[in-house]
DNA sequence: GCCGGTTTAGGACATTGTCCAAATTCAAGT
DNA sequence: ACTTGAATTTGGACAATGTCCTAAACCGGC
């Protein structure tokens, strides 16, 4: 393990634990047990190692497959394991408003696979619609929207309601929530895979 | 025009426009023509000054009347109203996961009043269930979560995804939003109050 | 006209992210 | 084995931050 990667996995585990702005340099220096002008020379400025923990979380995400979701199920299954991701990289999303206000790089990258991401949610649903698990008149725009704003801030609302339950039961309520979702705009066939999910959660 | 008020009101100028944590007190001391030490006589913290904003906010949101919700339109109306005045102290909203994590008396009473406005919207629906504007069978408990995380963070996505639409647009699309997401849990009656609330958002 | 509380000024303090120059380590080349 | 040059590490400087404190200025009531 180098250098360079015992800073990341720390960095994580801290900014985690504590929350990226509140993690100063010195501390994590001290805990990785080196000066703050070593941790400056792997990753220059603060943001720089913020940007290396997006650019995992987002790599991590696409080893999940391309837009292949042949049935409901199958997308909401990779919903769910996009959240596992998330909750490893909680540190990112509980500050990703302020993160994109004033890290440049990060900002327009992340916009840059949102923009891919929700391309491939649209085409998702309407494949889902093709399928036959969604009616044919389902408001896609609406189930877009929703997913995606429950998506990006289920562990924010989490992490300031539920604070006292388990990352596992965060999952499954907001799992069960997008199931929900679709459930009045599925077919029979696709009110069977939610059910399916659902049960599985559990 | 007492100096404490125009002390609330630029803070809260200055950090809609570039965010609580990125205003300086010095910053706003300049900007009112006065010193720092000035400015902590009248809020000894930064929290405090915060604080002041919330307790603000709130007090225009209670403003609005009690959990009187008599049918489906005046219950969008209100979400609606809300949604102004979040705009108008956008940078608390912006920064409600850190503010919640740091600040604890904000922590507390935001906690506080949140159980109330969560009852009050159980109680608002159940409400418009029995008047007859949503089915007998419509999942409150999904509709309320789905609600309050619109609710709380529809002002963030914008500030990530729409900064390019004004704010207008903004209340728009997610005024709809939640209309539609009514939709399939409406009665017939339920349903033309959602046709009219959208109608009359444009 | 003085006095006591309110308000203002100015600076000290520790902490933050960033930056830099010197010192040290280390592997490759001769 | 010795040298060279790059990679790494060190320690400290810097400006900016939120907070805190003391002394000065103000100002209305006696």
């Amino acid at each position: 393990m180098t250098r360079e990667e015992k800073i990341v996995d720390k960095a994580l585990e801290m900014f985690n634990e504590r929350g990226i702005e509140y993690v100063g340099l010195r501390e994590l220096a001290a805990a990785l047990g080196i000066r703050v002008g070593n941790l400056t020379y792997y990753f220059p400025t603060k943001d720089d190692l913020v940007n290396r923990l997006a650019q995992d979380l987002s790599r991590l995400n696409d080893q999940l497959g391309g837009a292949a979701t042949p049935d409901l199920f199958s997308f909401l299954e990779r919903f769910r394991k996009v959240c596992e991701h998330q909750i490893r990289y909680r540190c990112l999303l509980l500050s990703v408003v302020h993160l994109m206000e004033r890290n440049r790089v990060l900002s327009e990258t992340y916009k840059e696979t949102e923009k891919k991401r929700f391309g491939s949610i649209v085409g998702g649903l309407s494949a889902l619609r093709q399928a036959g698990y969604l009616n044919p008149d389902a408001d896609t725009g609406f189930l877009v929207s929703v997913f995606t704003l429950t998506a990006r801030f289920w562990i924010s609302e989490a992490s300031i309601s539920f604070r006292h339950l388990s990352p596992r039961e965060h999952i499954h309520h907001y799992a069960a929530l997008v199931a929900k979702l679709f459930l009045p705009y599925a077919t029979e066939k696709g009110r069977e895979d939610i059910r399916r999910f659902i049960n599985g959660l559990s």
